[in-house]
RNA sequence: GGUCCCGUGGUGAAGUCUGGAGUUCACGCCGGCCUGUCAAGCCGGAGGUCGCGGGUUCAAGUCCCGUCGGGACCGCCA
């Protein structure tokens, strides 16, 4: 039907013949003899020279064959990459008439409502910006695939109708009809088959990985996502970072026509002291600052005593901050687990070079901070005249991660913005917290993670302070994945159990199917996953992962296009054994 | 489960604090004019359950209560 699409002509065409087919994107009329049809497809748009009376309207689907010629002097538009030409001698064939659309397709459309986008997804798509980022994703599998084939990884399927499993994220059931009252679950990851595709011997397994969780939706998460996952036999943890960033780097190439650097590596300790977060965002500075010391002996009573004290200093910004602002921070620490915020403007003038100078502090507890505090202060956090101060004193997982929220809230810029900063951050504890209900320890990542060799000691006498060979991949502040290297040996496996608190037998319930295959041979082996949709969101500029799903929920979990979810039909109910109940009061 | 923001012709906004006739702006839509425009221009017109329900009031888009929908976040996401 169409010799170009509507993107294609540059002045080489000049003088073919050309048709094109798409949507009718603009039409400007001057009368019964000239009118200009911009003419679009998911290519770009072409403007057409209609010298006829043509009744044509937004959004109409049509045929048009014409002449390409150069556009009369002083009629370039230089913002369009067909500018340089027209169609023109045009003749117009309407293959569809079309309504006026709700809402303009085109960049005006970023403006409108969400729901109204997600309820005429169909329009939405048709738009130049997600018709880019659905592209962007494509793109992005395909090198992702490309990367994965070269480095000898074999891709396997594994099921969508899964046992439920007891860890972990909660789970979609799907009803069994054979087995009334038993469910299937969706899995929320292939976790455990691909750790058996390691005993099965395929060495290198891949897949691009469909996730369900039912958990709450947010920007960055919905119920449905990709994951690039992967496992890999008789390797280390630099084997397993070095194939992933093989991935995510052709990926970043394919999307943004530039490799970037090799990905650096941080520990999570550092990350947290520096940071106040496992995921930070290394675009910014606003560093956390150790203070603990300076206070060790201080008559101060809300630091007395304090695990940990650490500041960060907010330059220039005290002016910004009246006392409501700094009420709304205080409650955003208190949001976080902080039991206050202490605030600081510096004042005053600073010192000739070498010189003190008259600096002092605004603040609520100014009275109660010594001299020698507030200079080691000053010197600590490189604070001035005008700068905004904010302590946290706390246990030292609180004091970072307060600190590190605020840090983000208030210097994280938009993440499409500057450049993009891949880090791993490696050494992840292999328990975080304490399990409220057994007073036993969490683990950090799953309970297969292997601890560090040198902290294996420790697993009985010091469990928190065990280090996990567990890492995670991290862009511009989002968490893209995470992996680790399995525990394959019992013996190490059963202590990692006791320390968590799971008795043999609890083990051989919950995990038992997935443990007794490893008694066959189960090689030393590690893996990896990561969220292709976080990936694809960052390199396309958006700050939203429903910006690259073709089909996403909003965050109550419905789709405003097919009315997803709808109420169970009584006959299916019937015949899958199941009976609704009334909604509980 | 919780906190905060939003809901006004097809679309986006103003009006809400401080109650007084569905008022306003831009885009779109319909009709007319128009031979070089390009998110064309000019003239005219149509289009509304102010999300929904209740309350206060002589009077509610505006105040109060509830509810539904959307978004950001906390919890949750091994």
């Amino acid at each position: 039907m169409r010799t170009h699409r509507c993107g294609d002509l540059r002045p080489e065409h000049i003088g073919t013949t050309v048709s094109l087919c798409g949507w009718v994107a603009r039409r400007r009329e001057h009368g019964e003899h000239l009118a200009f049809v911009d003419l679009r497809d998911h290519s770009g748009i072409t403007q057409c020279v209609v010298n006829d009376d043509v009744d044509v309207r937004s959004e109409y689907v049509v045929r048009i064959t014409g002449v390409v010629r150069a556009r009369p002097e002083g009629t370039v538009n230089p913002g369009l990459p067909t500018g340089e030409v027209e169609v023109g001698e045009c003749v117009v064939e309407v293959l569809r008439r079309a309504d006026p659309p709700p809402f303009p397709i085109d960049a005006r459309a970023d403006a409108v409502d969400e729901n109204i986008r997600l309820q005429y997804r169909y329009l939405d798509l048709r738009r130049e910006r997600m018709q880019r980022n659905l592209r962007v994703r494509a793109a992005v599998n395909s090198a992702v695939r490309a990367a994965m084939e070269r480095q000898a990884f074999v891709e396997v399927e594994t099921p969508m109708l899964v046992p439920s499993t007891p860890e972990g994220a909660r789970e979609f059931l799907v009803p069994s009809r054979k087995e009334p009252g038993s469910f299937y679950a969706l899995p929320q990851s292939p976790q455990l088959f691909k750790q058996l595709l390691m005993v099965a011997g395929v060495d290198r397994y891949y897949q691009m990985a469909r996730c369900l969780r039912d958990e709450d939706l947010r920007a960055d998460r919905q119920y449905e996502f990709m994951q690039l996952d992967m496992e890999m036999s008789f390797v280390g943890q630099d084997d397993v970072l070095h194939a992933v960033s093989e991935a995510v780097l052709a990926a970043a190439e394919a999307a943004t026509g530039e490799r970037p650097p090799p990905i650096e590596r941080m520990t999570w300790r550092e990350s947290m002291e520096r940071f106040g977060v496992d995921k930070p965002d290394l675009r910014f500075g606003l560093e956390l600052v150790e203070l603990t010391e300076v206070f060790a002996s201080t008559g101060f009573k809300a630091f007395a005593g304090a695990d940990s004290i650490k500041a960060i200093n907010v330059p220039g910004r005290a002016a910004e901050f009246g006392r409501n602002q700094l009420d709304k921070l205080t409650d955003r620490a208190k949001q976080i687990g902080a039991k206050g915020l202490v605030w600081l403007k510096v004042t005053g003038e600073a010192g000739e070079a070498g010189e003190a100078g008259d600096v002092g502090f605004d603040s609520p507890v100014a009275k109660f901070i010594s001299d020698d505090e507030a200079a080691a202060i000053r010197e600590r956090t490189g604070a001035v005249p005008g700068d905004l101060v904010l302590i946290v004193a706390d246990d030292w997982h609180t004091t970072c991660e307060v600190l590190g929220t605020l840090r983000n809230d208030l210097g994280r810029p938009p993440v499409h913005e500057g450049p993009y900063r891949y880090v791993w951050i490696v050494e992840f504890p292999l328990f975080v917290g304490v399990d409220a209900a057994t007073g036993r320890p969490k683990p950090g990542h799953h309970p297969f993670t292997s601890p560090h060799p040198d902290d294996v000691d420790r697993i009985e006498s010091d469990p928190m302070t065990v280090r996990s060979i567990a890492y995670d991949l991290v862009l511009n502040g989002w968490e893209l994945g995470s992996g680790s290297i399995r525990i394959h040996e019992p013996e190490l496996q059963r202590r990692v159990f006791t320390a968590l608190g799971i008795s043999e037998q609890d083990a051989a319930r919950k995990f038992g199917f997935f443990l007794n295959p490893f008694e066959y041979g189960a090689p030393p082996h590690g893996g990896f996953a990561f969220g292709l949709d976080r990936l694809v969101a960052i390199l396309a500029g958006e700050e939203n992962i429903r910006e690259v799903i073709a089909f996403p929920k909003t965050q109550s979990g419905a789709d405003p296009m097919t009315n997803a979810p709808v109420p169970g039909d009584p006959k299916q109910l019937a015949e899958l054994g199941l009976r609704v109940l009334p909604p509980s009061s």
